[in-house]
DNA sequence: CGCATACTTGACGTCATTCAAACCGTGTGG
DNA sequence: CCACACGGTTTGAATGACGTCAAGTATGCG
């Protein structure tokens, strides 16, 4: 399908965003859409043409097999995200939708050639890689040393931090976009550690469970201090 | 100082390794080279005029303290690696030199009027930046779900690949560039354990510890496969 | 209705941490 | 030269947090 980016919800803050309105007509007749299902893989470790893309909405997750076949998730990508090895021969890892999902896709070539011809773009990708490294650094902070659950508590912040349009305060209710064991997998937790210890955040207060999924946060403040920072 | 890029190690690795010779002078007139001594400071988490710098010799780790003082390590940087982020209002980390190291650095303003001015430049960070995003997902994999064993055996094979010059090669013998405490803050865990696990990797014949910081690689085969990958 | 998938809960084991003490190499001052 | 203090390291024993194993409970979907 061909792009239409006078409609795209994330044609403000995607890299694309800085292009000049000729430019981006020009990567539009390059790109396609494509949708994702839950669980459906963009590309796998070790692709060779793994595509790149701008996530348009939904939900992606970055994520390695270890030897043992236990997956570590690495990133989460929200819309206006982008994703890609650019400078790399191969994949170095999994790319699968959390949720159904809407991307704008490109050849790798056809990328390169954009970022040789317009330098806003390597600008703009530039400045994403860094957020990006510093979203993967934050991640490794989490990881590091915190108990597990210091590890959950920054977790369900940072989540319903994300749920909120405001960007100064948290959604008071809002669904977690991964399972108990996505959960795990991103906080180095087994899924049941993370269930318990959903249960005694719920039992200090700080939380509540509305079914499966659903959570409401009934003390942020207190949410924060044990998640430690 | 002023630059002398001619006589520099790494000019043909680092970022500028991609300007014209013309677009070199121009910024080598606005660079300044600095020296660090083990132990100090290029800047700190919170600073706002941090410098942006290409590592000419030596080794920096970059790392967060949290809120009990514990510091974690979030990633070491080699030679002809770039610091610094560029579209932050401020520094998110610490960065201090591990040995005593050479430095060639430029305020933020004039980076980004060269980011602007040559594209090629642009592209090159991008592609560190990039790679620094891989490398850190690497240590989040890591210290994810690994054992204590695995997450050492890991590190030092990491370290003996980068003391050898060879890039497809481990190097037989080499010095630890961290010392117990701050291999433990890199990969999570305690002095103790460090140094037990350091201990144990020596029982197992996978090493040999010659002193304080040597390590001689006895079984390269086996230290990969406790690592478990 | 019945199966599948995700989640919860409990009992138990294990690995890394914690606390404590001793050890080593190096530099300093008497 | 020796004593000694200091930082980094090693070693031991006890504790505890999280993992493992196993059983049971929703929730949803054909």
């Amino acid at each position: 399908m061909n792009l239409t980016c006078s409609t795209c919800p994330v044609r403000d803050n995607a890299a694309c965003a800085v292009l000049s309105p000729e430019e981006r007509d020009a990567m539009a007749a390059a790109g396609r859409t494509r949708t994702l299902k839950r669980g459906e893989m963009l590309f796998a470790a070790g692709d060779e043409e793994a595509a790149c893309a701008t996530l348009v909405s939904g939900a992606l997750k970055v994520s390695a097999i270890d030897q043992d076949g236990n997956e570590q998730i690495l990133a989460l990508v929200h819309p206006a995200g982008f994703i890609g090895e650019l400078f790399a021969p191969f994949a170095h890892h999994d790319v699968v939708a959390l949720t159904d999902s809407k991307l704008c896709t490109f050849a790798r070539g056809d990328i390169e050639r954009a970022i040789n011809d317009y330098p806003a773009l390597a600008r703009a990708l530039l400045r994403r890689s860094q957020a990006d490294l510093l979203a993967s650094r934050s991640l490794l902070e989490l990881t590091g040393n915190a108990s597990a659950e210091a590890r959950l508590a920054a977790l369900l912040h940072d989540f319903a931090a994300a749920a909120s349009d405001s960007s100064c305060h948290l959604a008071s209710e809002f669904d977690l976009p991964l399972t108990r064991g996505e959960m795990g997998n991103m906080l180095g937790l087994t899924i049941e550690t993370v269930s318990r210890k959903l249960g005694e955040l719920e039992d200090m207060g700080a939380i509540i469970r509305k079914g499966k999924r659903g959570i409401a946060v009934r003390d942020a403040q207190l949410l924060q201090e044990i998640s430690g920072r």
